[in-house]
DNA sequence: AATATTTTTTAGACCAATCTAAATTTTATA
DNA sequence: TATAAAATTTAGATTGGTCTAAAAAATATT
């Protein structure tokens, strides 16, 4: 049985894999959770003992397959419930992580299994990541980010990679979400602005903006 | 900001202050959480340093008035809970007390009142508790114990005193519920057990059973 | 009222999770 | 490759929540 800090050890670690390759280092688990590398350094030993994590001094960790599940049942909660937020609780998608950050720590195979049924088994949740299914299986969209994207051709916007307030109301303003049909008008050798078409508008983004949103060409 | 342990200690407290009057003594809290007698003395004195109990050595403990306001907020959420995991989570009336111990932790107030909203407003839980509203204000039925209803008195199932699954599980067999009309048909003078009518069917209950129902004359 | 029993508190310890400061190892740079 | 910088670990302390064992107070019984 997990903890609820060793869980979101878990996660973290998780989820610096998935963005780099190799093993996950010390400061940027810190980084992450918000604590000292030395209270990092502390857990990866805990998580090594339970056998989730293989850990060698000074070398990073990197998950066992065990951490692996028990980092997918978390993430699966935590996006099962971000969808339940925006679906029937009127939370916007900038509203919901900090609750789901509470809400994936809930330990209850019947409450989460019954959630997702409830959902009518979703597949991506509010920030268009994807959902484990029950047996923690899930499946991504081949998905480039809008500075991929070649001009002209028609793309969908499937999710985002920065994840904050800020940016998802930014997003919001313009009215670009999940779904939204993108096309790249003009891309400005200058500074990388794009000059594009989203939904029914057109509109002009800068480099950062691009780099942070996920397209389905 | 409470923790989850005294959190679970003010609900406790205020439990055990409905069912009896004056102070709450330290033992009754200790059975109550599961925890050593000197543990509840060390969070009396804790709960009293934050001015959310009045404590005093060898005297027990009363709530404050922020006290109660404190564990009613985390009453509604239980309630508001296990009211949804009835309704939408296929979860049985048996079930839902050890997740909702869980689930009433969560803070966000969002969350709570956007649940309360989705669930219309309930005002009683699936045991027949009444749910505080936002202003923590709740209004509970005059009920008795099915030990008091007289003779050939229609009365109506609203609540259950004891909540263990043993017991709810016990009802069900029985087909006795919240709403359920019932009727005391006999009372046997030996060993004051009753031949009750229970919606259609005819049965007989301990008196064990009945002083755990009930009922609104 | 004296004594026995029960309840409650205190003293001292432990564990998980964190921190700061110092030591050590790795990595980068001159 | 020697040295400087950065990353990581160790040592030792702190906090919240718990425990056991012993002391103290309140309550019940003779
Ligand atoms: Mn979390
Ligand atoms: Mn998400
Ligand atoms: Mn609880
Ligand atoms: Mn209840």
């Amino acid at each position: 049985m997990q903890t609820l800090s060793t869980e979101n050890y878990l996660k973290a670690i998780y989820h610096a894999s998935q963005s780099a390759s190799g093993t996950v280092a010390t400061t940027s688990i810190a980084n992450k959770i918000g604590a000292k590398p030395s209270s990092v350094t502390d857990m990866f030993k805990k998580l090594s003992d339970q056998k989730l994590v293989k850990y060698e001094k000074y070398q990073g960790v990197s998950l066992t397959n065990e951490g692996v599940k028990t980092a997918l049942r978390i993430v699966r909660k935590h996006r099962l419930w971000e969808s339940f937020l925006v679906s029937h609780l009127n939370f916007n998608w900038d509203e919901v992580h900090q609750v789901a950050e509470q809400l994936e720590h809930i330990q209850s195979e019947k409450l989460t299994n019954e959630l997702e049924r409830f959902l009518d088994y979703p597949t991506h949740d509010p920030h268009g990541d994807p959902i484990p299914n029950r047996a923690l299986f899930m499946k991504s969209y081949n998905k480039i980010l809008l500075t991929e994207l070649p001009l002209n051709k028609e793309g969908v916007c499937v999710g985002v990679k920065d994840n904050s307030s800020d940016f998802l109301r930014y997003l919001d303003r313009r009215q670009i979400g999940i779904g939204t049909p993108i096309l790249v008008l003009h891309r400005e050798d200058f500074d990388q602005s794009l000059h594009i078409q989203a939904g029914n508008s057109t509109l002009m983004i800068t480099q950062k903006t691009a780099e942070n949103i996920y397209i389905k060409p």
